[in-house]
DNA sequence: GGCATTCAGCAACATGGGTTAGGGATTGCA
DNA sequence: TGCAATCCCTAACCCATGTTGCTGAATGCC
């Protein structure tokens, strides 16, 4: 995932001071602030999330330790979405106002940007598949395959176990459901065999069954073939476009 | 919305051949294709989607005239979903080759596209909110609301009046929903004086209601003050991050 | 002008997922 | 070590939304 390039190229950008702690349930941003620091988890998971008027909570996106906590403000400077820390949480700050101006004459940085927006953009895009059309353990399922990717790509993740520090509420508000209908679906993907879930962690038993039942699609994960800029191969000549809808 | 402000600084790029017409229902993109060409739609309206296997078909975003279609698929190469204009459609294209050498050496281009791409994210991450936590009628009402201000931003809609090419079918696959509930949702929305929708033109009747009733947030749609840069007025000091949940 | 297609609208019935409630395990704090 | 707070899990009931099937209106094509 072309976040962790980006957190790379933003490396030397980060504060000299020590991380910073939080615990569980403080908040990183808050809605409607405008941040002065983009938080870099070192350690522990964030949620970004919104609660609606009557208290309902949409978790939107979920962070895990190594990525960077909601870019999307750097345009209009004010935060839309909340985040907060899910668990005893560490991070590290890049400074807006020094990455603001280091920006402006960088090119390789902007497009490092670029990429992270571009890529987290595809993931959301993916979401909205998700949460607009599939079944209750469809999404819980495709949910846990990209979490599990994620977590591999960092090497925090592998032998199909993982750490899982989310509640079933947790689960619940990013899947767009009951707490206790993620708790049904949960178990019906253990009673089949196809995931164990216990004591904080998970473990995947049968990947390809997972994969089947959240009709997972690992290609917007895909990082680009070479680093160094957004394009890659060399273009070709557009085919026609026949009439009709398009392949699934 | 930013999106506007790079399709200028794109226009430079734009092809001189002229704009290429698409039959409603034909497609701009497909799954799966590594496309050569972004295209930037003059007249007519679009949908990116996916179909899942058994037929369901998400819309994921909906393309208006002055649009650029969907530039996700830059990072890698691949488009993951498809585009298929809903009418008639005419667009111009600018090819990915040019724009990838020009963005090597060019910091304000490379900003545009981070910008876009961070205005994108903004506009779906508020989605994601709606998909994962509103009711059906709180969905269409957040979905008219956006629609006419960003027709209203480019001079396609005045008045609370503006053309709606969307059938149906086409909102419930954006909303998440069948097509015969979001037919009761709108006929709801018309009985409360709230809209009219009739002939391929809407009409909103009670503008503040549509917005109550879509716990419609306006933010996330605002331009960046200054045009040039990313960031915006200068840093204010980090307030204390207080323990507990964010505000509404 | 006539035919085929798509779309809007409606009603009756089915069901996935929400709601509420409660008991038992785990975790965190004093 | 014990109390309080969370969290997990299940069950019973209910409602919002899905499903099916039909009608008539609008649209597009010949």
């Amino acid at each position: 995932m072309s976040i962790t390039s980006s957190v790379r190229l933003l490396d030397p950008l980060k504060s000299e001071a020590p991380p910073t702690q939080f615990r569980a349930r403080e908040n990183l941003t808050r809605r409607g602030e405008r941040p002065d620091a983009i938080w870099c988890i070192e350690e522990g998971w964030a949620a970004r999330f919104k609660l609606l008027r009557d208290g309902r909570r949409h978790i939107s996106r979920f962070y895990a330790p190594g990525d960077l906590c909601d870019l999307s403000w750097l345009v209009a400077g004010q935060a839309d979405q909340s985040v907060a820390a899910l668990t005893p949480l560490r991070a590290g700050s890049i400074d807006r106002a020094q990455l603001d101006t280091r920006l402006q004459g960088d090119t390789a940085l902007a497009l490092a940007v670029a990429r992270d927006a571009l890529a987290e953009m595809r993931s959301q895009a993916e979401w909205l598949i998700t949460l607009g059309c599939k079944s209750a353990a469809e999404k819980i399922a495709h949910f846990l395959c990209e979490l599990y990717f994620r977590l591999e790509r960092r090497g925090k993740a592998s032998g199909y176990m993982c750490e899982f520090p989310l509640s079933q509420q947790d689960i619940a508000d990013f899947t767009g459901m009951t707490a206790v209908h993620a708790c049904r679906s949960l178990r019906e993907l253990r009673n089949e065999g196809v995931i164990e879930l216990r004591r904080r962690r998970l473990r995947i038993l049968d990947f390809s069954q997972l994969v089947r039942i959240g009709a997972f699609d690992a290609n917007y994960l895909e990082e680009p073939r070479s680093r160094g800029d957004i394009m890659r191969e060399s273009a070709s000549p557009r085919p026609a476009v026949p009439f009709g809808q398009a392949a699934a």
